[in-house]
DNA sequence: CATTCTCATGGAATCGTTTCCATGACGGAA
DNA sequence: TTCCGTCATGGAAACGATTCCATGAGAATG
């Protein structure tokens, strides 16, 4: 492979020069310019990467840890901050932590040798020793759709309390009064801010304030399905049910679907917090409100590069839109 | 952040000796080891990454190019390869190139830039310039899920010809004559190899050889709608829809719905290649050819480990299972 | 006891860049 | 004409690791 001693030779300067010419310092003449760039371009010369970043002490790499890349949200997100990330010249490695506190800090640590330059972290848990030195080493850090205790850093997530608003908006208009709420980790700051804010809103809405209809699984399908089965047998029948996450929403539909049959089943109304593209052909269609993952990702690599170029970036929480397919809206 | 040098002095030993108990050379004392890391921990070091590269020409990073990582087989496959490498000790960075041969190029530069290891392409059309030129500088490649033109890297994809004939057995024991296939482009190998795999197997499995029933679309939900339209408006009434993959069945339940209502949409049957959770709660549910991507991603990378070990990789076609939700299988 | 062999060690070179510093050419101002 | 300032350039240092090579201590062998 061709380095910049190579391209200097063959444009009969120094490498110096040859490296002002290729980084596009101005201190240079039009003549070296020319010569320099037609003597890279004959050699194919590509920069090498870990040698710059050894000099500059910056890598142009952002770290992207999520807990699985293959939920949807994640993948979305991960999708878009990769566009950003590249349309600012910076490149994205992702790892995923499989909400495994033990994976988490081993990719941290891949990540540290890497010298990212900064971290989008979506937390699963508390603060893991690696984390923790992370913070200290101030590495600039931006956390993605959940908070975590005792971490200052700016926050890019969803309006939960906002999406919750239209969907208690929804169910009010559709005149349900015995709705299940099916809600998710209590640990995790998204299930604890959407159960919250359906406990504060729902009696606004008219819906029956009945506790024995609200039951929380781990935001996975059969977490869910065994919280739904749960309030099945409290002797509730609600008329409509809403998960407080797209696993969850599966979940319950499955279980509502086992326990009391296809018909039965058909006659609930289900509204989900995540949208998924599938939910318009269940029977009746699903209602979700939907989460702006990409950009959540774009905000949140905009942020970290404010950071990184040494501004300030503040939290934001990103608006959520309502998908209403239920059979009076328009289709 | 503490280097190597910090290290030493504070063991007491030259770099030398630090670096080779840090690498786990044998040409180390007892008594140097346990010093050098006893100060490697109390300082926390963690290599510098961009420096050890740069010295040993090696990176051990891996670069992934899908076309869409939003797409779940892809962030299936993406989420095993990550952790398939990782376990390794290698670290994937992931882009996407969303269909677009500049967007491609652009990412196979930053890859070369990083000098990765090796690569992992899922190709989404003929060779682009950029890659031309990483194939003559002997990257160790493997090719993911669809083949290209002209180059002979091992390819890790999803046996299309196994899977087609699943369904076709399948659609056969259901007693199928009047069967639509929905295909995908025919420059896309995988859409290539399913068509010709249904075509060549239908009559085997006593199915309608009009070619009116058939009709291809882009893989995605629109394209897949027009197509289906199109055989609908031959006048066709099919008993049952193959769709080529997980899209393009959503597109063509879309148009049938459309077009027939769900009341005629509900009694034809819709099998799929690609399996989505979702399916399960169609009416009627939708059965599926499941392609294992996480194997796949696997595979692929054992493979291109293979290749950077000096060793030969080997092309494998992984097999499919099929999921059968039809009225009479067991539930 | 002398010699050779083994083996851990220190020191230095090296990887490919960027950036600092000194130099020299050139132009403009006095 | 002389002097100063500007500015492109060449050369060298530096980044932080790995690895080669020479050295010296100690063990093993005769």
């Amino acid at each position: 492979m061709a380095t910049i001693k190579d391209v200097a030779a063959r444009a009969g300067v120094a490498v110096g020069t040859a490296s002002r010419v290729l980084s596009g310092s101005p201190q240079t003449s039009p003549d070296s310019r020319s010569r320099v760039l037609a003597a890279a371009a004959e050699l194919g010369y590509i920069a090498n990467g870990p040698a710059r970043s050894l000099r500059r002490a910056r890598t142009d790499v952002l770290g992207l840890l999520v807990s699985d890349i293959r939920n949807p949200f994640f993948s979305e997100l991960a999708h878009a901050a990769e566009q950003e990330a590249r349309a600012h010249g910076y490149t994205v490695i992702l790892a995923n932590a499989n909400e495994d506190a033990a994976q988490a800090d081993a990719v941290l640590d891949v990540f540290a040798s890497q010298r990212i330059d900064g971290l989008l972290l979506s937390p699963q848990g508390p603060k893991t020793p690696r984390l923790e030195a992370l913070l200290a080493s101030d590495l600039p850090i931006v956390l993605l759709n959940r908070s975590i205790e005792g971490v200052d850093a700016p926050l890019y997530g969803t309006d939960n309390a906002g999406g919750v608003a239209q969907a208690l908006k929804w169910l009010q208009r559709r005149g349900h009064r015995d709705v299940a709420f099916i809600g998710g980790p209590e640990t995790f700051s998204t299930g604890a801010e959407r159960h919250d804010a359906y406990l504060a809103g729902r009696e606004a809405h008219g819906i029956c304030t009945d506790d024995a209809l609200v039951d929380a699984g781990d935001f996975l399908a059969d977490g869910a399905a065994e919280a739904m089965l749960r309030i099945l047998d409290r002797g509730a029948l609600p008329t409509a049910v809403f998960g407080a996450n797209g696993q969850t929403t599966l979940g319950a539909m499955r279980a509502v679907h086992e326990r009391l049959g296809a018909e039965a089943a058909s006659l609930i109304e289900f509204v989900s917090f995540d949208d998924v593209e599938w939910f318009a052909f269940m029977s009746p269609p699903v209602s979700a409100v939907k989460n702006d993952a990409p950009e959540i990702g774009r905000a949140g690599v905009r942020g970290l590069l404010a950071l990184i170029n040494g501004g300030t970036a503040t939290s934001q929480r990103i608006a959520t839109t309502f998908i209403d397919r239920s059979a009076g809206s328009a289709a």
